[in-house]
DNA sequence: ATGTTGACAGACAGACCTGTCTTGTTCAAG
DNA sequence: CTTGAACAAGACAGGTCTGTCTGTCAACAT
């Protein structure tokens, strides 16, 4: 099952689904869109076309449904970046394909930067924990390619790619997406020259 | 006029100061501490002991409240980030003495990243344009230390640069300072290496 | 036929939020 | 002394938010 840049967007629930897809889905997009605070439940309840003792039957609590979006968010994005880490012939190739799935990420309709990043940044040390979770399984993902990649030091090369994609990310959500990529790729370029692969 | 790290997280106000400066220094920590919806007017006015009508001679609205912390943080921030860079000898140690410095903010009580940053991923579009302006101001003062620092490149060089500064203040934030402190060195080092200067 | 289950619709309570207004106090300038 | 500005304390209105509750209906199994 691969994921696309259209499902990170959120298209909205199709009517003919189950009453807990349709409440997930609809606050997928309103929650990405306009925030965990700004989003309340009524909107997501008008919008998804369900009753409210259906919502709570699903979800005890708004935090709940929160975690629920949180979970559902990390497994499609790190769906959609092992789509894009693994469609290069080597595993050096995928890390230097990155620069290029980011910015596809960037300019997609209705980029609005990284959900656990907002998310922190809305609920600060109340925020769930998985918007840690996600990232030190990104830190994880990306260390793993290093090493199969069979670069020197992964562990610090994954952290260094790690800190350029996250300022990246706010870069292209703060001035648009054209602010992040000379950047991004540059960094991407010197720090895998550093590690042992070849400049591109 | 300097400003320390202090200024930065916010002591609070004094109570000989008057009215408008109470709310506002209240504000500029509950502000920055839990954010801008979660902190209502309800209780700035309780914690800087101001009566309600005060408050709304003062500020006519809490978006204005909201516009002059954004001043106010802006004004203080670069304040600090001046007194850093210059405190070198030469242009291009001050941009050297960046990751240091900004590792000294980390790990300052308080530290809850970019006010700038988390005002952006709370509002959205509806943020004040002062979350962007900001991030453009530094760009023209990094990018002005490297013109003066007599860098190849200065315009992407600073790119480089901010876009390593925001993903340590993302990284620092969610993980902890020293999840940021390596990678934003090794970023440092190679950029400005890259550019003409000596390696560190 | 009858009971069960899931869902839709909407009223309701209690809390919180922003913003207005009233009342009384202090203090300084005229 | 009088007048007026700034301020403190708090009631109040209108809205919104989360979460609970009551009814009604359709599908479906027994």
């Amino acid at each position: 099952m691969t994921f696309t840049l259209d499902d990170l967007a959120g298209s909205g629930p199709l009517p003919e689904q189950d009453a807990r897809t349709r409440v997930l889905e609809t606050a997928y997009r309103l929650f990405y869109r306009h925030g965990l605070r700004a989003t309340g439940i009524d909107r997501i309840i008008a919008e998804s076309g369900v009753a409210k003792m259906s919502f709570y039957r699903h979800f005890p609590s708004k935090q709940a449904l929160i975690d629920a979006y949180f979970d559902l968010r990390h497994a499609r994005w790190m769906a959609w970046l092992e789509g894009r880490l693994g469609g290069s012939s080597s595993p050096r190739d995928g890390l230097a394909a990155l620069p290029d799935a980011l910015d596809d990420w960037f300019r997609s309709p209705g980029f609005r930067g990284c959900a656990f990043i907002n998310g922190h940044a809305e609920a600060g040390s109340d925020a769930p924990a998985m918007t840690v979770t996600h990232k030190r399984a990104l830190a994880a993902r990306i260390e793993q390619q290093c090493e199969d990649a069979g670069l020197a030091c992964p562990g610090d090369v994954a952290a260094d790619l790690l800190l350029a994609i996250e300022g990246a990310i706010v870069r292209a959500q703060m001035d648009g997406a054209d602010a992040a990529r000379g950047p991004l790729h540059r960094l991407f370029a010197r720090t895998l020259s550093d590690a042992g692969g070849e400049r591109a």
